[in-house]
Formats: C-alpha cells, structure tokens, sequence
DNA sequence: GGTTGAATCAATCATCTGTTTGATACGCTT
DNA sequence: AAGCGTATCAAACAGATGATTGATTCAACC
C-alpha cells in the first residue's frame, strides 16, 4: 500500500479516537508501519495532516445522497422526512463515526480546518433544509424564526450524537440505537 | 490570595479555554503566580486538578433554580415553558461560560471526570425534565417514547451552544444571541 | 550505464511535559 | 527557645514531543 495513504487512513482513525493532542506522529507512524520523517514529507508537519484527514474524512463520507426538495416537488412534508430520515441516520450510524468524531472534537476545539468543511460540506447541507422548512412556513416568518426553526431540527438529530458521553452515562432506561432512526425522525414539527 | 484558590480559578479559566491537554502546569502556575511544585502539593497531580476543577465548575454554576413540575402544579405546560426558558438562557448565556466549554470538551473528549457531574448534576436535571413531559403526555407513551421526546426537547436548546463554532462560521444571516432565547424557548412542544 | 529525483531510513535536535527533590521560611505549640 | 507541621521555592529528573538532518535505496529516463 501506498505509504501516503497508510499515513492517512491510520492518522483518520487515530485522530478520531483521540483527538489532534492525543495522538503523536509517532504513534501514527507506528502503527501504519513508517518512518517519522515521512509525515514531514508527505505532509508538511502534523497540523496539514490534521487538516488533510479532516477534510477527507467529511469528503468522502457521502455514502447516502441527501434528498432535498426537488425530490419530492409540492410536498416539503415529505421532503423533511425524507431529510431528518437521511441526517438522522447519517448522524447516529454505529457504521463508521469517524467524520462526527472529529467534527464533534471540532466543535469543543476549533482548529483552521474547521472552517473548510463548513463551507464546503456543512452549509450545503443546512441550506437544503432551509430551503424545504421555508416552503412548509407561512411566508410570514422572518429569517430570524426560518433559522431557529432549523436548527431546532438540526438539534434534535444531534443531540444522540452529541451527548452520546452524557446519556451513555445516564441510569436512565431504555438505551436507544440506530434502530429508532425512524421514531426519531418522526419526532418534528415545524 | 490563597495559593491554592488561585490556582483553582485560573486552572478553571484556562482548561475553559483550551482544554486539560492544551494547558501545562506550568501555564497555570505562571499565570496564577506560583510554584510549580503547588500544584502536586495542594492537588495530587494535573489529573486531580481537573477533576476538582470540572466538578467545582458545575457545582457552582446554579445561579438560577431550576424550576419544576411542583411550582406549577396542575399545569405542566407552563412547568415545561419554564423549564426550557431556565435551560435556554443557562445554556447559551454570554456570562460565564466555563461550566458549557468544559462539558463540552468532556462530550468529545470523556474523561473519568465526567462520570460524577452525570451523576451529580446532569441526571437530577434531566430527571426534572422528564416528570414534566410525562405529566404531559398521554400515558400510552412508553419509556423510549418519553425519553425520545426529552432529549428532543434537550437537543433544540443544546444545538445553539454545542454547534456554535459552525454556527458561526455558518454564512447565514441573522445571529442569533441571548436575546433571543424566547423566541428560542417558545418553540418546543411535546 | 550513468544520472536524476523521489522515497525511506536511523539518528539527532531543542523543547516541553508532569513530577520529584531538598532547602528554606513561616506560624504554631510546648 | 526548641520542635513541628505547613507552605513555598528553585532546580533537576526522565521521558515524550515535533521536526530536521544526512545518508541510503530505488525506479525511471536519456
């Protein structure tokens, strides 16, 4: 295998785990088999790679395409199922967690790769479901209201994410998963 | 000033900021003004101090009680209005922020310190929610609904501190503030 | 077959890390 | 005044860290 790419895959799964601090180059080295000098090299020190594996992470971690509300023109009812469906499940997947991993860690600790896949990723992605709650609002509302309203979606889809440390921890019954994608997502309002 | 204080406060300042890895000891010590060697006195380690430090952020971070289903007696309704509106504003609230960071940080990063705020702080809190909803809804719902919908409700005010870094690198217009943590509280339901 | 440039290597660099040590000063009781 | 425990200090500890160096290997090309 491509040492490049030995580099990234394991620095991907590394940094997720323990974060840009919790992991040396040399632990990274060692456990893709390669020598320290070639992070320097390939890379340009241990913060591009950070960089590099962040956004590579969130590129290629469009496995389900998100449907928006050209898919289901005249109902954006349906068209918000079809989006919380989509981010719930996307969100809480046990599958690979990586890209929510390091978005979470980014979230307590913004780094310059933050802001890259905010534009690039991220914003597509909420203005496809502002574009959908916008044509199931009375026209009245101002983009103060359409925003909250969003994000209160985008909360509560989240939020097992999230606080999956916190509610892992909570002595309260019954413990949920991927299966309640569905009662999840059927959860919302406008 | 007390030494041990004053390592404390600053301590409680700086991991805020930039995390237990992101803070040596001897930052501490510089900015508090005292030894290194206080720290393992007075605490029993850097571990130890920030344990105490997590645990004393959230302990005296109840400026505002915390309302219940007992203060409005036969009308959960306006018990959950006033719980959201307490959670909402001690959530997002511009002022001291330290308790929100350092839980966030332990949501990406858990440490053994989180397992005694769960406990301690986080559970009564959610408990409290949990009376209310249940007084609220129809009995037919079981536990995973009630506790479906209580995280929901949890979720659509978490979103606006937790995501807040993307939030703001976020280019939709307006931002939204403390201000508007009505507007915020008002849209929930069961 | 000789040259070139990329790739990999062990070894080393100066710093920074958390922790410990031994010495010194202070306030107390006897 | 002597003894004692608490507190503070500069100095040093061993280990880990990110990065760099100079040498070596290797395949491609003219």
């Amino acid at each position: 295998m491509n040492t490049r790419d030995a580099i990234l895959s394991t620095a991907t799964r590394l940094f997720a785990a323990r974060g840009l601090e919790g992991v040396s180059i040399r632990d990274i080295c060692a456990d893709a088999g390669v020598n320290v000098a070639a992070i320097n090299y390939h890379f340009r020190g241990k913060d591009r790679l950070y960089q590099e594996v962040f956004e590579h992470a969130y590129r290629s971690a469009d496995l389900e395409r998100m449907p928006d509300l050209a898919d289901h023109d005249g109902d954006p009812a349906a068209a918000l199922t079809a989006w919380v469906t989509w981010y719930v499940g996307r969100t809480i997947s046990t599958g690979d967690d990586t890209a929510s991993q390091l978005l979470l860690r980014e979230a307590a600790n913004p780094t310059e790769a933050l802001e890259g896949v905010v534009h690039a990723t991220l914003h597509p992605v909420y203005q496809t479901l502002e574009d959908i709650v916008r044509a199931l609002l009375p026209e009245s509302h101002d983009a103060k209201t359409l925003k909250i309203h969003c994000l209160s979606i985008i909360g509560q889809c989240l939020v097992h994410r999230v606080c999956r440390a916190m509610i892992d921890r909570l002595p309260v019954e019954p413990t949920l998963g991927v299966d309640d994608r569905d009662d999840i997502a059927n959860r919302n309002r406008t």
